[in-house]
DNA sequence: GACTAATTTATAATAGTTCTAGATTAATGG
DNA sequence: CCATTAATCTAGAACTATTATAAATTAGTC
């Protein structure tokens, strides 16, 4: 799980200089169920760093994925997105918002390759889910709540 | 399946005007299996029609896209790809290269939100495996062929 | 073949990200 | 503490994929 303190002693580690601009990054991101972006981060961040480049929230996003604490993704087309749990997991990215939610705690199915001769070989996986979340869920279903409960399978 | 005729009688039934640019488009997307960036197929359409714009090559994937005649995937951050194979599939991201391939014709399991509350309703997903192509295998497993045969598969 | 609205083109604008050069500072050790 | 210095930070320029604009061209229609 990711923590400041953890990324703190990883930069120690990796004789990285411990300042307050990354601090702030870190903390940022504890817990940070949002998949942000880098300009998420950064606004957030400058209310307790005024002052604090863009490039510098850049770097240490770059540095933290490098070391592995936290993972990119590519839900949108317009900017990459930070996720410091880097447990696998699956996630839900409303095509009306934009919101991303993770999903995780039920029977999610499984995910393989074919054992056949595909010339790949796979180190992991992500499955994305597109719909629509909760607030968005369009003026049909406004019977919200009910609407989310919904199961989807496939086996392509 | 995707054919440049189709794709015309789509443009002729939306009330579309046929230009022998968006004949070039629909051309080059036509059983192309390699995910082509918008640049990608500028390129190459560039080469049967000298002077066509960028501008064009764009227009004709978002008009295609809006019909649903190609589906676009944000495999990498820098620039969108598409793919005229509109049928569910997944797809192997090589991270070495950034060649992707098409996953189909075995038993990849099952894919699904778990049946009880979740506040989504999805109407399609999209997996993605990681990893490394035939090309690319790295220096440790240079032994081709086999390598590739890996299966992956995961219960979270 | 003429008409006209749709399309194309060249180019400017935009947005996210990366690069750069000079100013600042964390870490080290006397 | 203070001095040293390599690492880091900042502001802003540069870069790249994509979108917007406006004027020139053309597909479709009669
Ligand atoms: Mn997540
Ligand atoms: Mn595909
Ligand atoms: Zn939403
Ligand atoms: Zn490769």
């Amino acid at each position: 799980m990711f923590t400041a303190e953890h990324a703190i002693r990883r930069y120690r580690e990796t004789r990285r200089k411990i300042t307050p601009q990354r601090i702030a990054v870190f903390r940022a991101l504890e817990g940070n169920t949002s998949h942000p972006s880098a300009e998420d981060l950064f606004e957030s961040v400058a209310r307790s760093v005024p002052g604090i480049s863009r490039a510098t929230v850049y770097n240490t996003l770059e540095t933290l994925r490098e070391l592995g604490e936290v993972r990119e993704y590519h839900f949108q087309a317009d900017f990459r997105q930070f996720d410091p749990n880097t447990a696998p997991h699956h996630h839900c990215l409303c095509t009306d918002c934009g919101r991303v939610h993770d999903v995780h705690g039920g029977d999610f199915g499984t995910v393989r390759l074919p054992a056949g001769r595909l010339p790949f070989r796979a180190d992991s996986f992500s499955v994305t889910f597109y719909g629509h979340c909760d607030r968005c869920g369009g003026a049909k279903s406004s019977r919200r709540g009910r609407v989310a409960a919904h199961s989807h399978s496939s086996h392509m």
